[in-house]
DNA sequence: CGCCAGGGGAGCT
DNA sequence: AGCTCCCCTGGC
């Protein structure tokens, strides 16, 4: 087991503002997680943070998959006090983290989110794992199932991932995993890439548009200048910056300022009443 | 049963 | 850039 202390962390908000589809609430103050074929559990009491890992897995993965090295204390910092609507948004979501996932899953991920909940995003992507995934044993012995590879995928129908629940994102994901297993996407190379370039070939797949390119670049990439434009952000800018957002601010970072915005439109208001 | 929205996208103009 | 139509479930 590792603990910490740390600003900024807030385990119950990094799995609320529905950045990852694999994490969920065990009790009240514990959390798990399934990345790249790794199973951790994670128990937060204010700043103390416990991850059920042992030390040089967690320097070795989780540090960097949670984005611990970063100080977002200075992307809070640098927030203009005049803007109240931003200022609120920060405060109720200031553990958010960005975390590091791996491209494949954020593809998938993605592809499924579009016109769909995240209840349904988390109910497809277990099915999934599931069917044709790993099956692993956790440190409790209990059984988890690791992300399927693209090539894992690329041989089903559509049927089969229709059976998955997907509905018509089926065809996005199975073309999505020929594509990387016949070498004509290769996400190696969109890892090297500068953020337009990864974001304009992640836009060659089929049922991938901008929305989901940012989400992917965001997530999967650690772009943090990616802006993820959906229906709730869309809403929130034409509320509240009616001029745009200022991402002149925040350049470089736009990403991290995104997701305090959404989290507060997905989760704030209804909290706050 | 019908209606409609849920973290869009493709294919047009 | 803006518009229309499209895809599939689940909730009402």
């Amino acid at each position: 087991m590792v603990r910490i202390t740390t600003d900024n962390f807030d385990i119950r908000q990094i799995c609320d503002s529905g950045q990852c589809f694999r994490m969920e609430q065990q009790n009240a103050d514990t959390y798990s997680v399934i990345a790249s074929g790794r199973y951790l559990e994670i128990e937060q009491n204010s700043d103390a943070v416990i991850f059920s890992c042992g030390e040089e897995e967690f320097e070795a993965f989780w540090k960097r998959y949670f984005d611990l090295e970063q100080d977002y204390g200075a992307y809070i910092e640098n927030v203009n006090p005049n803007d109240r609507y931003l200022v609120n948004a920060i405060e109720f979501g200031s553990g958010i983290r960005i975390l590091r996932q791996d491209l494949w899953e954020m593809i998938v991920s993605f592809l499924i989110s579009q016109q769909n909940n995240i209840v349904r995003i988390r109910r497809c992507i277990r099915n999934i794992c599931e069917q044709y995934g790993e099956e692993r044993k956790n440190f409790r012995g209990m059984r988890y199932y690791t992300f399927p590879e693209p090539e894992a995928l690329a041989f089903l129908t559509e049927d089969a991932l229709k059976a998955c629940n997907l509905g018509y994102r089926s065809k996005y994901v199975v073309r999505a995993a020929r594509s990387i297993a016949d070498g004509e996407t290769d996400l190696a190379g969109v890892r090297k890439m500068k953020y337009k370039d990864a974001k304009a070939e992640l836009l060659k797949l089929y049922g991938v548009g901008e929305k989901v390119a940012d989400c992917i670049c965001l997530f999967g990439l650690h772009h943090l200048e990616a802006f993820p434009v959906d229906t709730h952000i869309l809403q929130a800018l034409e509320k509240h910056y009616k001029r745009g957002f200022p991402k002149r601010r925040y350049k470089g970072y736009e990403g991290v300022m995104q997701q305090y915005v959404f989290y507060w439109e997905l989760r704030g208001e209804m909290e706050i009443r």
